[in-house]
DNA sequence: AAGTGGTCTAGACCACGAC
DNA sequence: TCGTGGTCTAGACCACTTA
């Protein structure tokens, strides 16, 4: 008996073709045994088995051609389509070939200004937690990330806060809420004075800026993110499959 | 007897809903009808229906809550999010509430450089197919779009080419040739002096660069494109949903 | 002609939330 | 307890590619 819920068939399968595809026992490029072939081999139904294949496919792993079989795609190794992986940091630095490192610079109160005030639907003059932590890629610094929670959807006191967490999961332990979607903007800027000494960047160089809200499935405004970007050495690179 | 083909039944009840989520038959927060309603309406089977509604669902236009139902995304309205919608630079440009206009540069002979020849899978000096173009949001100019296309694709002289196309109508109609998936690299650069007059911007500011290789089914590359992006005017902006 | 992926159905059962 | 969405099945038929 395990504490670990269950996943579901569908999930296990999930993982099972993107790990054969990750190590090469179906190398890119090449054809991929047929769906009969694959449902038989893992017990499920051809219909469980296709919504794992179309979820790779949207994901640019795999591609079909109808009467045909289905391909990796070439080019997987350059690809790291991942659910919401716009803003999972961690792996745009992995995937670029670095190893991750999380510094946690402030965890701090402050009031909400106009526009975040609006942002999160909020009064203007309300009370946020922020949190200011800098990425490195083999310790050199690259992303700058500064979030802010409602104080009010804190369930702990804000210095038990994990700096190292994943901002879904430090709304999910210390909050108990769950982020349903986010809105992601992005910007070029050049960068602050505050900032160009955090990422070792010469002043006026221009990076990229993601402007994140986080929502509920109430869609309820969660959590801001404001994110500093130096794409002169992590590639930020997004994948688009057709059906 | 119609020439256009007969929609999967899929496909037309994607294309109520979404209507009836923009119309605000669905209003933005409300709950919408129940999948067994929905699919006794439409007379589909709910697996059907589910495959529809899973579509919304990664596209952030709507929430499902299990034990619950189904709610309209309150953010509908400034959501833009639809398959490859990333390099559909009219469709943004509507979105940010401006009129689109395109207007084709020049549409020349080049030779490819290392780069792109790499890129392309062809030799460098092989001739590409150059097109350039603007778009405009209510006459000012935003986007500034270069894609080149190696020759040997090309099933018919270059001066056909009806430079209003979207690139993947370019290459299906001129080319015969079919994009599977695209895989776009974003930066931030100060706009160089041959751009910063097209786009109608000062020296030394930053633009959005975004970099897209387009590919078949194949594998094979088809085309390559530099996009110069006003992020000052308009808003790019991509929803991510979580299931 | 044979094999592949694409579409769709009818129905069973489960997990969760609200009442 | 009831209705909702979540998961899964077995099987039918179609469209397409390849040979």
């Amino acid at each position: 008996m395990s504490l670990i819920q269950t996943k579901s068939i569908a999930d296990q399968v999930e993982e099972l073709l993107r790990g054969r595809i990750r190590d090469g026992t179906y190398a890119p490029g090449s054809r991929m045994p047929s769906e009969s072939e694959l449902s038989d081999e893992f017990g499920v139904s051809r219909a469980t088995l296709r919504t794992v294949l179309a979820k790779l496919a949207v994901n640019g792993l795999i591609l079909r051609k109808q009467g045909d079989g289905t391909y990796v795609n070439i080019k997987v190794r350059e690809i790291n389509a991942h659910q919401g992986y716009l803003w999972e940091f961690v792996r745009i630095i992995e995937t670029n070939g670095y190893k991750p490192t999380i510094r946690s610079l402030a965890i701090e109160k402050k009031v909400a200004s106009e526009e975040q005030a609006n942002a999160l639907a909020i009064e203007p003059g309300d009370e946020l937690i922020s949190l200011t932590r800098l990425f490195y890629a083999d310790e050199r610094p690259v992303i700058l990330a500064r979030n802010v929670i409602p104080t009010t959807f804190l369930r702990e006191a804000a210095e038990h806060i994990d700096g190292q967490l994943h901002i879904s999961e430090i709304l999910k332990r210390y909050c108990h809420q769950n982020i349903a979607f986010a809105i992601t903007e992005i910007r070029s800027v050049l960068v602050e004075e505050r900032v160009h000494q955090l990422l070792a960047k010469e002043l006026d160089q221009a990076v990229l800026v993601l402007k994140v809200a986080f929502y509920s499935n109430q869609n309820l405004p969660l959590a801001l993110g404001v994110n500093y970007f130096d794409d002169k050495v992590l590639r930020l690179s997004l994948v688009q499959a057709w059906s």
